[in-house]
DNA sequence: ATGCCTGAAGGGTTCAGA
């Protein structure tokens, strides 16, 4: 089973490259992130071309900010919108779905991005990592969590730990609660595989910082350990960065043997090849 | 000089993003 996690940064405005992401790529799971649009519209948009494809939607979103969502094309049951318990900025935004896919709890997570360390968005991203901890840890073993955290885990996953000093994703806060959600149980399943690389999923639009690839890796797949021990592969997925009318996030690709008990397997077979390694060769960091 | 892009709302500009 393979499953993918993508901040889209609007699904309207990345139709043309969404559409034949998943022909190529075929996911059999896609958390979704930031996809701008309320559920209405979601399924006016693409509601057919993804019933063509086979996928299921369980969607989560609003008009204009935020949004996440679930396609699935193996199985999608048990949906649950948002986090119990979580706050709001100041009304609950959508930013968290969940469903049970092929024996796995899947969440898609669209996590605040904080703003400015100390201020009442630091505030609210910090409690609702809380909430996020709260409901994952009633079945953690059995989870995983995919999406756009807006915390780099360590100084690792960003091309220069200094450019972000004072800045927030890389506060000690911030990794504490990330660390916390991890501790029960959940794997970081691309670092886990690359332990030693440069890896970024997230490279601003502006003053070619992808070219460069001075990037952050903020968007996370976190697989509970009966989950974990089925990683076969997992990678990002560069090229949907490249070319014409990206998303400013790459997605995250994580493929999965069969359970044990032969629960589910791939629907289609996954493409044999992943992007493209890069060289380990440090970069020039920016000023 | 965080607002060098991008997207959204709504209007001829502002806010948000990380």
């Amino acid at each position: 089973m393979r499953i993918a996690t993508w901040n889209v940064n609007s699904v309207k405005q990345r139709l043309p490259r969404l559409l034949p992401w998943l022909d190529e790529r075929q996911p059999d799971v896609v958390c979704l992130q930031e996809t701008k649009l309320a559920d209405e519209g979601f399924v006016d948009l693409l509601g057919d071309e993804l019933a063509q494809r086979g996928y299921a939607l369980a969607l989560h979103g609003e008009a204009t900010w935020n949004g996440v969502a679930i396609l699935s094309r193996a199985g999608l049951a048990d949906v649950v919108t948002g986090l119990p318990g979580a706050p709001g900025f100041p009304h609950p935004e959508a930013r968290a779905v969940s469903a049970s896919c092929g024996g796995i709890r899947v969440v898609s997570v669209y996590v605040p991005n904080g703003r400015a360390p100390g201020s009442e968005h630091y505030q609210y991203k910090l409690q609702w990592l809380a909430s996020l901890r709260e409901m994952v840890a009633a079945g953690a073993e059995t989870t995983i969590v995919c999406g756009d955290m807006n915390i780099a885990p360590t100084d690792d996953d960003v091309f220069d730990p200094e450019a972000y000093l004072g800045q927030t994703h890389v506060t000690v806060p911030e990794r504490t609660a990330l660390a916390e959600l991890q501790a029960l149980g959940l794997h970081d399943v691309v670092r886990d595989r690359w332990p030693n690389e440069r890896v970024f999923t997230y490279w601003d639009y502006r003053a070619g910082m992808f070219h460069q690839d001075l990037g952050m890796r903020i968007d996370l797949i976190l697989a509970g350990a009966a989950v974990a021990s089925r990683v076969q592969a997992a990678w990002v997925d560069r090229q949907a960065r490249k070319g014409r009318g990206p998303s400013d996030h790459a997605p995250v690709i994580v493929d999965l043997d069969e359970a044990p008990d032969g629960d589910i397997g791939p629907v289609v077979p996954p493409p044999s090849a992943p992007a493209a390694r890069r060289g380990t060769k440090k970069l020039p960091q920016a000023k």
